[in-house]
RNA sequence: GAUCGCUUAGCUCAGCUGGUAGAGCAACGCCCUUUUAAGGCGUGGGUCCUGGGUUCGAACCCCAGAGCGAUCACCA
């Protein structure tokens, strides 16, 4: 807290005093009668409708215009802003007119909670307002809010803001500020949350179960990347926090389930950027007797039922560009890609001539790589920026998928697809690795790398190749990034606008 | 992690070659019963990100640091 207070905090602290002098609660315990919300209001009310003859109102007062004996205000709800029109002898109409000239004009602020009950009608210009015969103080705001105002232009039609509160530092740290003055940025995570409904209304009409699994694993397995490290203290052992659940969810498989998926939070203690939060959402679905190609069809159908649920059609914008997602996406083999867009064909060369390729196409390597993060390398600056609409990339070298089952007939291959759109990867699935001999020798290869230096190769986890021995059914898995499938729904650039407190450096002074 | 940029009132921002800080909105006071970023008149409000340095004098120049952003590298 700063030892320091504001004028306008003073003056606010001591409105608080004057309420109380007055017998008034600022901050009442009671339960308010909410009845109506701003919105459905706004939508529903025409001049002489039914049923709006007595309303009851609760939200922040966001703007007084304040005219002698009457005065307009507007309220916001969680459904957005009223126009709230307040006479002073409908509101006090005894003597004692202290509620409208201390209470509403003076002891009031802008953010305070107040509610109200009155009637619905339409003002001479036009706007839906609430004329209100009772006011009561829900809770005191002590500290002013960025004040934004808007207006439509009477040019061109267009809405003006004023004062915009845009500073990202104040609006990510400060989030319930930027979602109170911001009306825009609560839409991205209305998304959010119609996107996770319908995956799993999606996968619960299929049958398949929802589960949770660890957040704390005593082996970090599941992708490559660096954990984060904790400690238990009454096992006395170290845990990683997951950066991914996929071994989990394939000893469910293991033990009997036809298909399982998780939502949930993964972590990984990498670099931050727009497009990188340490803690995100993933996806994560197991379905038995499945492969790789029953789940391309299965994602296109998940992706466009969620696009047309969100935005009612098959089509988005990003960044002005148009982007189709109807089905079917296309498929393209990594292989077949660098050679329609790097005009080379890879297949079958060793390191050397990988290294040569790289050199040629003035790609920077690491002389260390081995040939799937070659290839990777070459496919990444070459393949990559092309796939603005949905492509299946399939068939990765087996190097870089340790968990996922050799291709059935491509000798170096694995049965691996990754969903780009919009040249960002959205969703990673396999026919996942079944044959416990070629796991154990997988996650030793991952040993090998480990020893070299690599510190995002994998461990190996005992437990689940023996898990594997005991036998598990041909599976194929998946996992895709909410929050990128969010950006793209919501024609966002930035991971933050998307994740309501994305994580951010300890602020110095509070 | 690297490079570049930004940080001034509650919010958005001015502030010239270094001369002691300004506007609009918000706040405070007064006027005003259907207004539309309401209007009119008046008043107050600052750790100029932090710490050093140069100078008679620093918001401004120099050094170090912090936070945020953009680009790049690694990753989803």
């Amino acid at each position: 807290m700063q030892n320091t207070l504001s004028e306008q905090e003073l003056i606010r602290r001591e409105s608080l005093q004057k309420l109380r002098e007055l017998n008034i609660d600022p901050y009442p315990a009671a339960l308010y009668p909410v009845s109506h919300l701003a919105a459905d209001i706004k939508t529903s009310y025409e001049d002489g409708a039914e049923g709006f003859e007595e309303v009851c109102l609760a939200g922040r007062l966001m703007m007084r215009r304040i005219m002698g004996k009457a005065s307009f205000a507007e309220l916001l709800d969680s459904s957005g802003r009223i126009q709230l029109y307040i006479s002073r002898d409908d509101i006090s109409p005894d003597e004692d007119k202290s509620l409208y000239n201390t209470v509403f004009k003076k002891l009031l602020d802008i953010g305070d909670f107040i509610g109200v009950k009155g009637f619905v009608f339409t003002t001479r210009v036009g706007e839906t307002t609430v004329h209100v015969k009772e006011l009561t103080v829900l809770s005191k705001s002590i500290k002013p809010l960025p004040i934004v105002k808007t207006r439509i232009d009477e040019e061109t039609g267009q809405e003006v803001t004023y004062d915009a509160f845009t500073d990202p530092e104040l609006r990510y740290r400060q989030r319930y500020l930027d979602l109170v003055v911001n009306p825009n940025v609560k839409q991205h995570f209305t998304i959010r949350s119609q996107v996770i409904r319908e995956m799993r209304k999606f996968f619960d009409d299929r049958g398949w179960m929802e589960v949770e699994t660890p957040v704390l694993q005593p082996v970090h397995g599941g992708a490559a990347a660096r954990p984060f490290t904790t400690h238990h203290n009454a096992l006395d052992m170290p845990l990683f926090m997951r950066i991914a659940n996929e071994l989990y969810l394939k000893r469910l498989i293991v033990g009997g389930y036809d298909g399982v998926y998780e939502i949930g939070k993964m972590f990984r203690n990498e670099g931050m950027d727009r497009t990188h939060n340490p803690e995100f959402t993933a996806l994560e679905i197991y379905v038995a007797y499945k492969d790789y190609f029953w789940m391309m069809e299965m994602v296109e159908q998940l992706i466009n039922a969620i696009c047309r649920q969100v935005t009612g059609g098959e089509n988005i914008e990003v960044g002005g560009e148009q982007i189709s997602l109807a089905m079917p996406f296309r498929r393209l083999p990594m292989l077949q890609g660098i050679e329609e867009y790097a005009g080379v064909n890879i297949k079958g060369m060793d390191i050397e001539a990988l290294l040569q390729v790289c050199q040629d196409l003035d790609i920077e390597v690491d002389p260390k790589y081995g040939k799937g993060k070659l290839i990777d390398a070459i496919f990444a600056a070459k393949v990559e920026p092309h796939l603005l609409q949905p492509t299946y990339i399939t068939d990765y070298p087996i190097e870089l998928s340790p968990l996922a089952k050799k291709h059935r007939t491509e000798e170096g291959l694995v049965e691996r697809y990754e969903l780009f759109i919009n040249r960002q990867e959205i969703a990673n699935a396999y026919s996942e690795l079944n044959d416990p001999i070629d796991q154990r020798e997988r996650f030793e290869d991952q040993l090998k790398l480990a020893a070299e230096g690599d510190d995002e190769a994998m461990a190996m986890d005992l437990d689940f190749v023996r898990a594997l021995e005991y036998g598990m059914p041909p599976t194929s898995g998946l996992g895709i990034g909410i929050d990128r499938l969010v950006m793209l729904l919501t024609n966002q650039t930035s991971i933050q606008e998307v994740i309501f407190f994305p994580q951010m450096k300890k602020e110095v002074r509070i």
